[in-house]
DNA sequence: GGCACGATTGAATCCATTG
DNA sequence: ACAATGGATTCAATCGTGC
């Protein structure tokens, strides 16, 4: 049986049309993860993050699809039979959440070296295509304590979209703005979830074993997701991506099995304060400039027919012809074509690459195309 | 038809016996790699680290933004019909390094997203155990040149020992000595191999397109074997391996089914000096400090999004967004940027510029830095 | 010699729009 | 559906050249 819960104790539950039928937002549904996602609407979701069980061989809490129970195991034969189970697993979940995916929405999956290959094997088994690999690096993880091995102070996430080809949301400039003005890399430094931001049972020891730090999240949600976006957590646990996607703007749709960790959730994110400037939450782009033609800086006698422009240091001349086009020789091509041509590249941007003279200086032929840009926002 | 070669051009060839038979020592095999290992003594290496094809499955050509093309990896070794192909590649090499690994040998692969998890979930299947996997984390990476992904700043390194239980090599003192007396962790910032290091022809270009540094292997050998250990590579290329095993007084066994990259391997071991001091193989320390992006203060909940910043003078004002950019009217940019436009220069320090109020003082944001410094210092 | 500046390069699954 | 084409996109480090 499916229980549906909403996000917030005021109980308000919106919902999103789909081409499966209507996804009820930022809901917490009880129940197993697989049975759940059988649920929902096809295509209804913008990006998934997934923190999976990953308990190989530590025996006694291994799950089945089938919801039985995989018993501890030691010896040879059982470990293989475990890893197949948790394969069998890892195959239902992930295909499970690929249907409910839109068809440019991404997936995030989070693990360590004991369940991360299974993963990653089986999501590109199923069609997912990679596009990065991440590193969480941990400022403050936990020493290895018998000194046998290196000090585990990562965890591996995985990125991918549903299929070869999709066209997926990665805010680029915004990433890059609050990084110092240079790209995002595939290796992030954050701290575990310590301090204040890790949820307490009235005991005082820690409500869910494996919180992941709201830090995590909120870059995760910022490269990947727009604000109005839906977000599936097919293993809710603490309900880390709720809170993160309602203070970002998102939306989130959460499964959990336990219902005290969707207790603890559930209260957690009736805390959360969302970012109410939507100034402050859509993702800083470039906006894209209109495509000017060539041909309208000579329609716009801004030049001539019969005009020369030249590179930089006038080793190439080229002829401006009536329609925009130019001649090199007695080669015609666009002026990016003949760019490229004439420097022997396999491209070239001809508006940064060929210059007039005018007063006996060289300038940028650009210099119209920004001219007409003006124009053009000016008339709306 | 297997060749035997000698690694240096004294063609001393030393031996050692085995189980399974007589080793040649610092010894090349030119041959496939798979055909190579079955004739080599079972129960007879110490260490072995495998670089295999990556199967990148590469699309069409990369220019970069300059219009220059992209030296992509398309050699003919790392095309492969299908995933199933791959794996059934990986099986195999794998299963019979196995057989020639002695029971307390341990295995380090090396690969990136396109085939480290089919080779982890391989080693797993074959009853390896993983120790750990480690993040190679390269200072210098090639950017994402389109802006549609994170920079891939890192390849993924599993190290696992023969079967669960066994007795590795570990040299966890000696680490930590070398690591300002903390313990050695799984992630290891080192740069590319550039420069002098890199191998070239007689034309002035890469002898080998994926050359690994020597920095890389000095300290896997210096982790996980002793000296007069024997190492197998199986993936031989340009023998950064042997070079390195003879520089620490290892022995090396490799195997490369290319005479060109042999004769090259053959001519580096044998400049190849023993070093007195394993030190000399480290990394260059880096000394600035890291760069801490502003986004991380928004992300650590230091600043909220919507908080004000201004110059000293209040002149101007800006708005912290949740991405880490700030909004000046309604442009939007990064704390450099737009410090930059407020002042009308071409370029300005956004931490040295900006203010916030905290009890009625304006403080400089550069503070904020300054604690992030002090807490991710840790690790690098 | 030393410094400034430009050219080059590294395992890469790297476009969007129009016709 | 595919084909053609306009034109947007990069970080750190090394090496060579010129002053």
């Amino acid at each position: 049986m499916l229980r549906m819960s909403p996000g917030s104790k005021k109980g308000e539950s919106r919902a999103a049309a789909s081409p499966g039928g209507i996804l009820p937002l930022d809901t917490i549904f009880e129940g197993d993860c697989i049975a759940a996602l059988a649920r929902l609407p096809a295509q209804s979701v913008d990006l998934v993050f997934a923190d999976p069980p990953y308990n190989l061989q530590l025996g006694g809490d291994l799950q089945r699809p089938d919801n039985s129970m995989v018993d501890a195991v030691d010896d040879d034969w059982d470990k293989f039979a475990s890893l197949r189970h948790y394969d069998d697993f890892t195959n239902a979940w992930l295909a499970a959440v690929k249907r409910v995916m839109k068809p440019d929405a991404t997936l995030w999956v989070i693990g360590s070296y004991h369940n991360i290959f299974r993963v990653g094997a089986s999501l590109q088994d199923l069609g997912f295509w990679i596009l990065n690999d991440i590193v969480w690096r941990k400022s403050n993880p936990m020493p290895n304590f018998r000194g046998k091995r290196f000090t585990n102070a990562h965890e591996t996430l995985i990125w991918a979209s549903r299929d070869q080809g999709s066209r997926y949301t990665f805010n680029y400039e915004a990433l890059k703005a609050g990084n110092e003005d240079v790209q995002m890399r595939s290796d992030w430094l954050i701290p575990l979830c310590t301090g204040a931001e890790r949820l307490k049972g009235d005991d005082g020891r820690k409500a869910h074993p494996t919180q992941k730090p709201e830090t995590l999240l909120a870059r995760i949600l910022l490269a990947a997701s727009r604000p109005g976006d839906v977000v599936l957590d097919p293993f809710f646990g603490s309900g880390t991506t709720g809170a993160v996607a309602k203070k970002l703007g998102r939306h989130f749709v959460g499964i959990e099995r336990d219902p005290d960790y969707i207790a603890y959730a559930r209260e957690r994110i009736a805390l959360a304060e969302p970012v109410d400037d939507a100034a402050m939450l859509a993702p800083a782009e470039k906006r894209s400039e209109p495509r000017i033609p060539f041909a309208t800086v000579i329609e716009r006698q801004l030049l001539q027919p019969g005009a020369i422009l030249t590179d930089t240091n006038g080793r190439h001349e080229a002829r401006v012809r009536v329609d925009g086009s130019i001649m090199l020789g007695d080669i015609v091509g666009s002026i990016h074509k003949i760019g490229a041509l004439a420097q022997g590249l396999p491209a070239c941007n001809g508006w940064t690459f060929w210059h007039y003279r005018e007063d006996g200086k060289l300038r940028l032929i650009d210099e119209f195309r920004t001219v007409l840009r003006k124009e053009l926002a000016a008339a709306g």
